[in-house]
DNA sequence: CAAATTAATCAGGGGACCTTATGATATTTT
DNA sequence: AAAATATCATAAGGTCCCCTGATTAATTTG
């Protein structure tokens, strides 16, 4: 029987996290423009990329469940950024490969190998447990995308829990 | 000395926990629209209604830190939502009063009230950590915002907190 | 009372994200 | 070689968030 409070409680804080995290953010880069997500639109794409480089756009619009065309918008608008290039294959001059640029790579891996200055306050143990818990959930989320839509699953969970492996260590 | 790797684990855990979380939300609330963060525009104002009702637009702006345009559009999207009504005020016939009507109280509640299923499969006891951990972290960002920019956590530190507070018990 | 200040509005814009529709080109199938 | 298919590009549209500038209406102030 789970203690309804203490899950609560649990949940205020969470969401009180994820508004403060948005206001210092907010505050701290206001000055660069890369307080974008890592989930979505360009940020997405990076990511894909940073994992499998080389993908053709099709890849890259079906494994990160967008249309043909907002892949193209994104991958234009990366190409202008310098973080991607763009090159017809040899084999199939129809499509179109993507790759990052080291700068790409750069972008791509900045993003999530900067340890948030907030991780320094916890002691050990409390970094130990918070690790633990992120993983429980983790695993609890990954189990209901599965159960709704499972064909994501193998999409998502690999680029995700690879990119991050890869920097584990 | 902290471990430079249980912050590192940590780090990761916590950024594949913002993508997973992101993509089971983008599952779940496909159908209904109400997968917005309240940390912006229109859930803004909902929450800050929610913690003082029957603000003034000009209070809403800054408090929200927004511009008063900005403010009049959200207010206006969220009154055809039947979410805030606007009313002159009597006494100074310039202000516009906003208030939450019964749905928008709803709305802005529902938003924080909802305990997330993924909550569920932790133990009281690691509920208790989490809760503990992530009250350091809040800290620790309250923090930072007021070194970065004082004025604002008279605003917001109240707002969320006190927001917050209201439905733990 | 005239002038200055304040609250809100209108008009317009920009950036990010995402979509559908259409057409062009290259490849594969028949 | 002709037809079907796949990949990509272009155009257009929509939503959301947020801003600047100019204007109107009400209140305060000198």
């Amino acid at each position: 029987m789970p203690n309804l409070l203490k899950q609560k409680n649990a949940a205020g804080k969470l969401i009180e996290f994820g508004m403060v995290r948005h206001i210092a953010d907010d505050l701290a880069h206001r000055e660069h423009d890369d307080h974008r997500s890592i989930f979505q639109g360009q940020g997405k794409i990076l990511l894909a990329l940073s994992q499998t480089d080389g993908l053709s756009q099709k890849e890259l619009a079906t494994r990160l469940n967008l249309t043909a065309q907002s892949t193209a918008e994104f991958v234009n608008k990366l190409v202008k950024k310098h973080l991607v290039t763009k090159e017809k294959s040899t084999v199939d001059r129809r499509v179109t490969i993507i790759r990052l640029t080291d700068l790409g790579r750069q972008t791509a891996s900045k993003e999530s190998a900067k340890i948030p200055d907030f991780l320094t306050v916890l002691s050990d143990e409390e970094l130990d447990q918070f690790t633990t818990i992120l993983t429980k959930i983790n695993e609890s989320l990954y189990d209901e995308i599965k159960t709704a839509n499972p064909s994501w699953v193998n999409k998502f969970h690999q680029t995700i829990s690879d990119h991050l492996r890869d920097w584990f260590m």
